[in-house]
DNA sequence: CCGCCATTCGAAAACGTTTGCGGCACCAAC
DNA sequence: GTTGGTGCCGCAAACGTTTTCGAATGGCGG
């Protein structure tokens, strides 16, 4: 069942029936009424690759998102959400969605940049992806629209979205401070990365703010794992003059510094509170429940799509929109593990 | 930059490029050489909807999830890792993987299958879906070739890829006997989900075959959420004769089993053995670590495109392969929460 | 009746590939 | 010298759409 097929039935030619399923003016009410009747009867359904083709666009966009990285177990659940945020933005907006990959290491750079053209996809939104992967650098160094979920690379046509790391911190150490506690301490992440950089940033603003003192060993780092979150928390209870409350910029670091704390003796939240980052699923399992600064998924995956047709929108002369990344709110959700200060 | 260009750059014309560059035999390997060289060199992209329009194949697989599961939280971190297996498993095989969603509630039956039909998609993967979905139906009652991952439904060319979920549950059950546990009590998922049954029918098996007794009220309904979990502790707990170790059909119930046992003054694994089903994240954090019995993603991925392959190779009038689902082996994961019984 | 505009439609040319068919050159066998 | 075969390649027809251009029709004022 083909536009032709439809045609002959409707006693038309196919460029009407065309008009017709597209909403073009040149067609009358009432021929456009038994061609769409007759569309569902026949279960008519256009081709879209011979529309691709003729049209010169795809309505795809592709997505692309790490595996070494979720292989690791890192920001998995978080991951799950984003994407399906992404994908039910990006259905509203009526746009097809392609996964992307990379098949190996002896992947040519362009691997990306050759896909987006061979498939004439629209432009491509990055998930949470390492600044080392060289396709995803080629990509985001061509002209092809990129909108990327908290990823670190810049480009012609590239705009950033990122939850407001520094102000979920801040958020963070506030609460902390508005329960009584004046020792703060913080676990970071690898600082080359975006997010754990500029959730340490927050804390160091808010504690400034504050008027609170931050010696060098409350700073410690890890990796956004568990058994680093447990280390450090080991390494600033034995301090002379230990925390009484930790931030920790990730969740499963959140839970490791937990379980230094049960090991030390202590009681979460009682003889230390702890603030995490992320919301995981594991937040609310553990005991007690971790306090933590939830990102808003929906939000990113919105913010990425509209970011992405803004760039769509203003065509392929845009001037370069690129500059300031967009940031989505973040919000804190308060469970057992902080409570005042003892 | 497409083939005609190309052709003429080359000085041949674009049906030997063609043949060149798809390693078709009627070509001197001197030209092919050239072309190819001239190919890569001026980064000549084969356009796939032109492909897809003459050849009419896509190499293109659909792919389905449920996003109200997820939504609710229940499966997600598993649900990723089917997500990138699958993704790699197929791209390994060469095919391009497109996401496939319904808009909303008013979405005709037809949905999806007008979907495969408009991006002339060969087949479709559906992840976890709940078997109330009506587009889902629909596929599956089509002639598409289907595979579906802890699906629920059957067609004409559908076939089931699954968890070894029996087995799964007896291992566990089998895992507490070991360790001298005899008062076995279990807690259970939604039963009219596959995996939730066969779970439980694995216990039952289990506990005849070990001659253990298996008392009505040692079977207690969850719906695999946390609360649920801890719920059916409780009630457990509080038999006269409570159980010395319980197998819940998904980890979230399990450490929700936890809580009630700490809540009850009862340590996990000294006075009460605790072991999930799936693996999550969390069950590696939460303390004690949970011993579960783990999903294997990679395989499950795998067997699902295998099975796809298989379909696809055997053509459109194959025999119904439908019948028998494929099985993969789990894997049990002893942690810290089953201990031997005191 | 003529001219003119609006409305509605059809013919046909694209879009970038693949592939059946045939052509040409060359060689071997008769 | 004809025939047959083989290796390499080009011509041109598809594939299913969209869209430009123009044509037909009808209404309406002059």
């Amino acid at each position: 069942m083909n536009i032709r097929e439809l045609a002959r039935r409707s006693g038309v030619s196919t460029a009407t029936v065309s008009r017709a399923l597209n909403d073009r003016a040149e067609v009358s009410e009432e021929t456009r009424a038994r061609i769409r009747r007759l569309a569902v009867e026949l279960g008519y359904a256009p081709n879209e690759p011979a529309r691709t083709l003729v049209r010169r666009r795809s309505d795809t966009i592709g997505l692309v998102w790490d595996s070494g990285q979720e292989a690791a177990g890192l920001h998995n659940p978080f991951l799950l959400g984003l994407l399906s945020a992404v994908r039910t933005a990006l259905s509203e907006a009526d746009y097809h969605l392609m996964l992307l990959t990379t098949a190996g290491e002896d992947e040519p750079d362009a691997a990306y940049v050759q896909a987006v053209r061979r498939h004439n996809l629209e432009g491509v939104i990055a998930l949470t992806t390492p600044p080392d992967d060289r396709c995803l650098r080629a990509l985001a160094a061509s002209t092809v629209p990129c909108a990327g979920i908290d990823t670190a690379f810049t480009g012609p046509r590239t705009v950033r979205v990122s939850s407001d790391n520094a102000a979920g911190a801040e958020a963070a150490v506030q609460h902390l401070y508005d329960l009584g506690h004046r020792r703060i301490a913080t676990v970071t992440g690898p600082l080359h990365l975006p997010p754990a950089a500029e959730r340490l940033a927050g804390y160091r603003r808010a504690c400034v703010r504050l008027g609170l003192a931050v010696p060098d060993s409350y700073v410690v780092g890890g990796d956004f794992f568990l058994a680093s979150g447990e280390a450090a928390g080991r390494r600033l209870l034995a301090l002379d003059e230990p925390p009484t409350a930790i931030f920790a910029a990730g969740d499963q670091m959140a839970i490791g510094a937990m379980h230094a704390a049960a090991d030390a003796g202590l009681s979460v939240p009682r003889d230390l509170a702890v603030v995490g980052f992320d919301d995981v699923d594991a937040a609310g399992l553990v005991r007690p429940a971790l306090t933590t600064v939830a990102q808003d998924q929906r939000a990113l995956g919105a913010a990425a799509v509209a970011a992405l047709r803004d760039m769509l929108d203003a065509g392929p002369s845009s001037p370069v929109p690129a500059a300031e990344p967009r940031i989505v709110p973040t919000r804190l959700v308060v469970r057992g593990s902080s409570g005042p200060r003892r």
